[in-house]
DNA sequence: GCATTTCACTTGTAAAATGCAAGTAATGAT
DNA sequence: ATCATTACTTGCATTTTACAAGTGAAATGC
């Protein structure tokens, strides 16, 4: 269901990232063809861990977000993120300092932050 | 480098299941082809998350052990079982109580058995 | 209000990964 | 000596992935 090279990656753009639409996506993940990426977004949706809202403000524009399901990912990736800084894939930095200073107040701030972002609009 | 099908399960396999041959792998994870687990096994020695010795006891087999960039990997295992759990593509009940009573403990004791095997053998 | 650009995709096709069935060499069991 | 087991490999069909290009609808620029 995430054993596929993108989909995880999608939802770490999402959640890590501020990713929110198709071209974000695509930016953030540079690599991902379109296909692949519209392909991922769909079973993505299918299997109710990520949904897609229209975009009030621009109607050519999908909004993506993350469900609960989609959110309780996070401390998948928060010790992928850990794995990788421990074992040199490393990327960011900053964001390791922050989740080594204190877990659970990130993972915190990543539900608080998903909480706020929904109750505005979907 | 876990991204596909088959790499984190082989893991999760060895970490959780007790796997440790060819054969225990292939029964694990019925469906796995045995050409697809040789090339796994590759990739993970490859990338230092696993390694193989020979089997003392019987010398056609070989014996697969986890390094401590393996072991590393069980805390992102612990969560996904969690996860799962939660979304039911549930599995191991017995497993999940455990990991919900005490995961520090959950996650010492695989560090310990791993500490204790490896200091036996290899 | 018409041309151009942006956005979220789709389509076609080549390349790569995967899955399946069968086979092999070395060892062990009887 | 024969047969079974173990850890693979080989060949080939099928599926998935990647790349390049295209599409339609909506937005933007002038």
């Amino acid at each position: 269901m995430l054993g596929d090279r993108w989909s995880l990656l999608i939802v770490r753009d999402m959640m890590l990232r501020g990713a929110r639409s198709f071209t974000d996506l695509q930016m953030c993940d540079e690599g991902i063809a379109s296909n692949m990426l519209a392909d991922r977004l769909r079973k993505l949706t299918a299997t109710g861990i990520i949904a897609a809202e229209p975009d009030p403000s621009d109607a050519r524009k999908r909004v993506y977000v993350l469900t609960d399901k989609g959110i309780d990912l996070a401390p998948v990736l928060t010790e992928m993120v850990l794995w990788a800084a421990a074992h040199e894939v490393t990327g960011n930095r900053a964001l390791v300092r922050q989740i080594e200073h204190d877990k659970a107040r990130f993972l915190a701030d990543i539900r608080r932050r998903w909480a706020n972002e929904r109750s505005a609009s979907g």
